[in-house]
DNA sequence: AAATAATTTAATCAAATGATTAAAATATTT
DNA sequence: AAATATTTTAATCATTTGATTAAATTATTT
């Protein structure tokens, strides 16, 4: 063991791992050359395979951590057998667009790589968390003649899919990075009582 | 000029053509060699450079393709001035689910696509198009206090997103080929009903 | 301080991949 | 049918790219 981090000084695999993170998620596993991770990193080539063993490997670390933040995030607030229907949509609706705004690209890289790969995604059990929770339970008796699979796919539809299509509506001149971040604020106020909206329909 | 085309007979630019959608739509560009491409198609390597100069130039032609697809089926809709606010709510929404069943892979394709090369994108003008739409007047009209594009990206959200993220929930194994395609059905019935809902919020 | 262990570098390798070439096969025109 | 043009193939090239090696450097232990 060599490298004491007792004062400020980032250790060559952390910083590979933080170049990793930017270049795999803003290019996708294919089109990132490791020389890509090495240069935004500062560092020599032969380091990501002397800490990380291969591409993939070095992958793997990025996307589960990654996989986490994007499907972890909403679990606690899933379960909460304490708080209404109503609360839990506010509250998945504000972090999930508070995290996404710190993580832009995350919902295209996950969404991509698990279209790519299958694999790494099935360690984590999203399906089965998702079913027994709290919230299933509370949208199925507002509306039982409603598969809250539906209203799932709405609601994470509405908060994820305008980070998905960014790209889109700035290079179609519709939006800018600031224009961006405003739309997802009042995002935050609307998209709950759109969706309260929704579950009150007959 | 060989090969009449009288009969059945598809050339092989064709061929390399309906195997390059294909290819490139699952598995996007990088990760798209072109010796799959022409693997699919059945034919040599040759052939696709003899066609089409290179892998870039052919991915350009099925990238516009898709775009034009991707966009342009609600174009139409959009500009309709004779249709209500809520008949092009339900055209647009019954509209871009039947295609997007016929092309699953499009959205993350085009979208993720994009996201990498903004360039080929900007030769469609998405954004005037849709600003300047018989749509957008009427969403302003009757929700004057909201930016129509909330409204645009929650709905197509609706309808897009779950062709996303229809890999994490097949992996998840909360649906299937079958339910998935049950689950779009019910939804040209739910969404245009969500959507008058939240138009109709104060 | 010497010996040992860990980290970093420059140089190189082997495989994958986009592309080309020259010849063969097929079709079209004269 | 001969001449010409087009299409197809097998073989090969040049570059890119993930990975390795052996030596140099730096840190840690004895």
């Amino acid at each position: 063991m060599a490298k004491s981090t007792s004062k400020e000084a980032i250790s060559a695999e952390e910083k590979i791992k933080a170049a990793a993170r930017k270049v795999f998620t803003q290019k996708g596993y294919a089109a990132t050359r490791t020389r890509d991770i090495v240069e935004e990193a500062g560092l020599n080539i032969a380091l990501l395979n002397y800490y990380f063993r291969s591409k993939e490997k070095l992958f793997e670390i990025i996307m589960l951590e990654k996989m986490q933040e994007f499907f972890g995030i909403i679990i606690p607030f899933l379960h909460d057998e304490t708080t209404t229907l109503d609360k839990k949509i506010e509250q998945i609706t504000n972090r999930y667009i508070d995290m996404l705004l710190q993580n832009p690209d995350m919902p295209i890289f996950v969404l991509s790589e698990i279209r790519n790969n299958n694999g790494l995604f099935k360690k984590i059990q999203v399906g089965k968390i998702l079913q027994s929770s709290h919230f299933v339970r509370q949208l199925k008796e507002k509306q039982p003649g409603v598969q809250p699979l539906h209203f799932i796919a709405s609601m994470l539809g509405m908060i994820i899919f305008p980070f998905v299509s960014k790209p889109v509506f700035k290079s179609a001149g519709v939006l800018n990075e600031h224009g961006f971040a405003t739309m997802m604020e009042e995002r935050k106020k609307l998209l709950p009582k759109w969706i309260k909206a929704m579950l009150g329909t007959k």
